[in-house]
DNA sequence: AATGAATGAGTGTTCATTCAT
DNA sequence: TATGAATGAACACTCATTCAT
């Protein structure tokens, strides 16, 4: 006889657990409509009804995974300002650090991060919310002389997020580059682009 | 008596036409799940089953507009390479051509670039291949003498199709810019950079 | 193979008239809750969509059944008022034709009065507005001469409602008497009463 | 450390009495169905489990409900039977007061009412048994010499619980009327009815 | 070229109820 | 006496798709 009611060992907070992990990794690889209930139920081994005792519906969970996202982001995205009084020389690597920390939190939350950034229909506020946020750091930083003012740092914003979006597919994901290896790559670009000659001397 | 079966003034090119419009349109506005058949169909004022008079299914007509973008998409990027033998001074403007000749898709068919760009699943696929003929075509440049040979070009291509994907949601759709000046600003800041230094001297 | 799509002499209107007609009688016999909709479809031999195809919902359905009773009842009701100059003698015969009109109109859609009347949420007041539709009938009666204008028509017009829902159901429904039967007792006992003595002289 | 599995203060009595009580106050309100096991629970302070620790089903206690209404009633109706040899003068009275324990009982246990009386499914049981009862009582009242003997008395026995019935609803529960004028009232209708020229005499 | 009518296959969600503790 | 955790069994509803005309 198969035993109804507790499951022996079983515990609220970890089945709650369980099912938000596994319903990360199916939004993130099926997206959202794709996605089912009873393969996410099924694969965390309980039934429909308790996943309703945790969630109040599907939309619900996937904004809960899609919160969790946002708020480490935006911290993230916040902590990438440059304090005041920096040593020229060493600017590079503290822009760098600001990335790095992005691209771990991605490498090490990919589930979430593929949510929050690509199967999310708010993906698009939420890069925008960050190239706004890139963008103020970035005025702030020209006003404290360390960039040259000409540069529309909207562009330069968009920019950042644009290449952090490709990036994190083509090269993080795929274990082509480390989240340091991207950082710097980027920073090098952004900070003295392509052009031959000015290199060289 | 009208004809029966037959609309007054109806067409099958006129029907199909509109239709495919109207599905670029609910495509891309609302995804493919949210976007309904019964919804293209009452907006395009024919019945269900004319939609199947043209369209084997739901799917297809998708893939028939992601095609269409896509089948766009790869002749203007391939179009960017640059020739040989150009002198070195307008050649920020025959980069910048390329690209504004990709926004101006962008701009002049939104709902085609939402859906191939955006929406798809195989967005994914469409940007990385993009990124691969930027690259390709940025390697070539380097090896004709255009740009020095330190970047990594892959990490180069990415930023492009990066910059592109975000700049076209945040300035060019909405009006804040035009492809010209989108174009423009990548270019500039993809050749020189940000650092402050080198732009002063 | 099943036939798919159209059902050989099938016809829109037919279908809806038979859903509206096995929804009222199972509603009637089962109530609200326990009526399913996989029955009513199953008792009309189409599938579920094509239920949803013709109605909303559960409640859209409920509700057209609800208010198809309640035009009736209402038309019925207000025309139970009696004209003016009426002769005191054949007073009562007139008073029984309205009674006689509304338990026929029960006698002849059984489902839809025990919709209206006792499975709807909105019974009580379906019932409140008959009786304030008979109180006002009563009184322009009292007004006309017809009754004494001692007794409380609102407590008169609550009887009359109260003696047809009981006889319906218990004397009309089982057979055991005739609308017209039924409505000719409630006359007699609301113009004499019970009393012994008064009867005799 | 508290004991488990022991609420501080709770005691079983008090538990069962109060789920008891807020059942009928939800029964009466929104109905067997749309009433909720986990509202009653809730609103008591109480777990689902420890519910069916004093209530075998949510059908039991509503049945456990029921019952208590209707032992009640058939109590009340019983005595509302008159002795013989009673003067005349005060028989109006001595009706008027079984009326007012009805009423009364229905004021005092508003709840309780409505489910015996309007939500049960039995509901219609327990007013015609009422109505048995009722009938019983006038025949023998009119065997006693009380009542003229012509009037049909199952009719009048229905229309004596119809009034009761819609009486409680739109008078006694609004407040406007108490038991006693209510069941005076009643008794005047029944006894005269309205006709003018008898009354006048 | 076009449609009225219909359906197969599913999906999220709810609720009364129960076990182990 | 009491509960945290879980479930079996349903049910309303949706949508892409198709047939006969």
């Amino acid at each position: 006889m198969a035993p109804r009611g507790r499951k022996k060992g079983s515990n609220g907070e970890t089945s709650r657990t369980l099912l938000l992990q596994i319903a990360a990794d199916e939004f993130a690889e099926h997206g959202y409509h794709e996605t089912k209930i009873s393969t996410i139920v099924r694969k965390a081994n309980v039934t429909q009804p308790t996943f309703y005792l945790y969630f109040k519906s599907k939309e619900a969970i996937f904004e809960e995974l899609e919160a969790l996202f946002r708020g480490k982001l935006v911290s993230l995205t916040m902590n990438s300002l440059l304090g005041e009084g920096l040593d020229t020389t060493i600017l590079p690597d503290r822009i760098a650090e600001g990335l790095t920390a992005i691209f771990q939190f991605f490498s090490e939350h990919r589930s979430l991060a593929r949510i929050g950034f690509y199967v999310s229909p708010s993906a698009a506020n939420v890069k925008a919310q960050m190239a706004a946020q890139f963008e103020s750091n970035l005025c702030e930083e020209v006003a404290a002389g360390y960039f040259h003012p000409n540069a529309d740092m909207a562009i330069v914003a968009n920019a950042l997020v644009g290449m952090i979006d490709r990036l994190a597919i083509t090269k993080l994901w795929t274990g082509e580059k480390t989240a340091q290896e991207l950082a710097k790559e980027i920073v090098t670009l952004l900070l003295h682009g392509l052009k031959k000659e000015i290199r060289i001397q």
